[in-house]
DNA sequence: TTGTAATGCTTGTATATACAATTCGAGTTG
DNA sequence: CAACTCGAATTGTATATACAAGCATTACAA
């Protein structure tokens, strides 16, 4: 491994670990640089990727500075909030609500390209970013498509990594709002009083249909939608 | 300017120009080191950067090259919102509440790339759909890149219709959150009580630089994004 | 007490140098 | 003609050094 990934690997613990809270300063180059027995150039350069990153922050004069969190998502590509939180090297783990076979509600029937009252596979699952959850994924499923989706342990991988292997999707559609969260909402996302939330509802198709209808949503004061255009 | 930054401008206006098109070879380290009588290591930064930034792609033992253009971004294409009220055949007008010169705050000259304090352009506008206000945009605007942008009558076109005239643009930065209200915000869209809103803060750059921060503040209750994917 | 000047620490920019690792083409060899 | 070798070019890693610029504290003077 080359020096500079050793010191980034280092921080990188620091702040998993929790033993570097958000803000809390970062050894500066020079202290770095001593303590790995690298020149300065070496230190400055770990620091540097990590403030690219995103994981800290520095400032001329004053110093290297743990990051405060916001989660920050693309919204261009369909990504795994599993894989967004660990990018960030934050922890990540899932606790699974519901997980059952139920019948369709008129508007999930009409998500799905079903019929009122067929069976439809239903979980609901919150994601947590260091022990906060940052969205609650709640999915409805064409049993048709993917008859194994009950099976599945949804703590070692998120539902969109087992549809994704399941059924490759070659569509999708989103509608993105601000909505007040409900009462059992705010519970699952350890609100104590509603506040703002950003939703996504998104329907995703296979070649053979509509796969699944999915309602993520994040608590507007940790998260937000990013996204980069070029012409 | 700083000399790695100006090496990296060199190198955005050979790409804006057309002159070099996907793929062509960028100048080596050490060829731009000689032409701009810098060190290697200066050159090196700004060609990294530019990796960074994903412009160029840089392969060991072989050069650094014109990146490939990002495709499948049209996700969220620049809207013009009086254009996609009309779309739905509903009337449009707006309303001016601001439009002057003043000095910018901390955050607006950072997201300008301007120093606090300097001028700059700030106008708020409401935009009606059927006589109710869908969005009010509060918009920053770096005067050097759009001189005239106070002159304009903005109830014939939107900011962002001129200021696409004024300065192409070349790139965009978005960031979507679910947020609160102000009271000021609540009585330019004509709510009686605060309610979720939809927020896009975006950033638009022309080959000059940053032209323009705005902030666009959605009610929940009258508007979505949607974004339609293939793949 | 207040304002100011000095000082030390931090990050930012820049240079010169060295060697490692990889790619790619030119030349050589069988 | 094919395969191989070699070397030039290029990016990657690392060091040592220098000075600029910003921040925060201390020391000192009014």
């Amino acid at each position: 491994m080359a020096k500079f990934s050793a010191i980034k690997q280092h921080v990188y613990n620091k702040i998993a670990s929790g033993e570097w809270p958000e803000n809390h300063p970062v050894s500066s180059e020079n202290a770095l640089a001593l303590q790995f027995k690298v020149s300065r150039m070496t230190a400055r350069r770990a620091l540097q990727e990590l403030a690219n990153e995103g994981i800290v922050i520095r400032t001329k004069g004053s110093g290297t500075f743990v990051a405060p969190i916001k989660s920050q998502t693309s919204f261009m590509a369909i990504r795994n909030i599993a894989d967004e939180i660990r990018a960030r090297h934050h922890r990540y783990h899932a606790q699974v609500h519901v997980l059952r076979r139920e019948h369709a509600s008129d508007l999930v029937a009409e998500m799905l390209n079903l019929e009122p009252d067929d069976m439809v596979f239903h979980s609901v699952i919150s994601h947590f970013e260091n022990d906060l959850p940052v969205q609650v994924e709640e999915r409805y499923v064409n049993p048709a498509l993917a008859p194994d989706y009950l099976k599945q342990n949804y703590n070692d991988l998120t539902p969109h990594e087992y549809l994704c292997q399941a059924q490759p999707l070659t569509e999708a559609s989103h509608q993105i709002e601000a909505v007040t969260p409900s009462n059992q909402l705010c519970q699952w996302l350890l609100l104590t009083k509603p506040e703002p939330c950003l939703r996504i509802n998104r329907r995703t198709w296979s070649a053979e249909g509509v796969v699944t209808y999915a309602v993520l949503t994040h608590p507007g004061s940790r998260f937000s939608l990013g996204g980069h255009l070029q012409f």
